[in-house]
This record gives structure tokens, C-alpha cells and sequence, in this order.
DNA sequence: CTGGCATACCTCGCAGCGCGAGGTATAATG
DNA sequence: CATTATACCTCGCGCTGCGAGGTATGCCAG
């Protein structure tokens, strides 16, 4: 076991969502969705950039984003922002999300009173 | 991409939370396991066996769950129960599904608000 | 100007998990 | 005797998280 006390498991695929999610409101870029999602969330999410830019290059290879290289002070940011399709997907992984969601709590909170 | 409109990877991690969460109110066989979560949720989440069983072993593997035999009607099934350890588990990833689930829930309603 | 820090991007490789497909055995039903 | 439901199990693929490591720039302090 290398760390089971770690969120991992329970983290999977939320990033894909939350990503997309962002990217469906604003055009951000990399870094900038890492640092907004950990604000959002108080740190109760963190996306680290080894899950960030790999997941974002996956959505983009799958046509559910798109990029832009932007020039900011010298500095070149990679701007991202979803596309149709990837408003599509949203919904879907949306609606997936509030299945699963609505499963577990009645599961944590019900067995007790039932 | 296989089936990248399953909700396969939204339900990491789920599968430990709620079998812990039901063998730590009451002992339970494989089977029942997978029958009850499928009602529970109104075939809103369904633990496959390849998924179940496997899980099973190794939480047993861990000490989180115990195991032992019971022959029903000629049948020999293996009932499940949630350890001390276990249940200590079970509130740890309660605390990280909350966490998360708060995360997600204030990405996903607020950002058109704000 | 040099060292350190924040920004900003990226990859490699291991390990964990889901899950379709397949396998075994028993009891009941047609 | 064949099929269905119950009840248990494994193999192997593939996706995903993520720690560790790498590159390059702008900025500030010493």
C-alpha cells in the first residue's frame, strides 16, 4: 500500500468534470484552472499538473476542447476552452454525477433508519 | 476510447465506500451485496461481480472486512462484516466523499453565479 | 549577476481500479 | 436433460491518478 489514505480513488474522473465544467463558463489556461479549482473548493480539491496537463491534452485529442497560445509578457500560456461537444459531454458527465451522487447518499445515510 | 460514455471513472473509490458503509451495519454475502446496492440506488449505481469480488478479497486482505462460511440450503456462502478497523476506514472516506462531493457541488453551481 | 522563487508548461512510469469476458458449482424449474 | 437463478471466482486490458523529474521565463533580493 503506498498511501490508502490518500483521496485518490474517490478523485477519478471528477478532474475531467470540473475541468470541463470551467472551461465551458471562460477561456482559462493550465495553470489557472489548477489554482482556481483549489480556490473554489477551500483545497478540498486539488488538481496536481501531472493529472491537469495530460487530462488536458486527452480532452483536447478528443475534440471536447479546444486551445490557443497566447502571448502574456513574454511569457506563452496555452489557453483552453470547451467546445460544443465538449458542452455535450458536461451534460452527460453532469448528469452521471448527480446519479452517482444521489446513490451514495442515500446508501451513507439511509441503512440506519430503514 | 472503449466506452468513454460509461460512468466508469466516476465510480472509483465508490464501490469500497459503499460496501464498507453496508457491512459495517449489517453482515452481508457477495451477492446480497450487489442486489442491495443495485435497490438501494434504484439502479443508479451497480457493482458488477469482477468489480465486487475482487474488492471484497482485498479488503479482507487489509482487515477492514472478516469473512466466514455459511452453508444455506445445501449452498456455501460467505458472509462479510465490517471491522473495527474497518468502520475507522468507513469514516475516513466518508469525511473525503463529503469533502469532494462539496468541492464538486460548488464548481458545478457556482461559477455562472459568481 | 547570481541564486532562489513563482509562473508555466511538460513527460515518464508505477500502481490502483473498473469491468467485460469467461469459468465453476449447485438448486430449482420446465 | 436443458435452462435459469444463485453464488462464487479469475484473467487481462485499459484508463486514471500522481509522485518525481525536467525545461524555460520573469522577478526580486543580496
Amino acid at each position: 500500500m503506498p498511501s490508502p489514505e490518500s483521496s485518490a480513488s474517490l478523485m477519478s474522473g471528477v478532474s475531467e468534470l470540473l475541468i470541463l465544467k470551467l472551461l465551458a463558463t471562460r477561456e482559462m489556461y493550465g495553470y489557472e484552472l489548477a489554482r482556481t479549482i483549489r480556490l473554489l473548493t477551500s483545497d478540498g480539491i486539488v488538481v496536481g499538473e501531472s493529472v491537469l496537463y495530460p487530462t488536458l491534452h486527452l480532452l483536447e485529442k478528443r475534440g471536447l476542447i479546444r486551445s490557443r497560445k497566447k502571448a502574456v509578457e513574454g511569457r506563452t500560456r496555452v489557453y483552453y476552452v470547451a467546445t460544443a461537444k465538449g458542452k455535450r459531454r458536461l451534460e452527460g458527465l453532469t448528469d452521471q454525477w448527480q446519479r452517482i451522487f444521489k446513490g451514495v447518499e442515500s446508501i451513507l445515510a439511509g441503512p440506519q433508519g430503514a
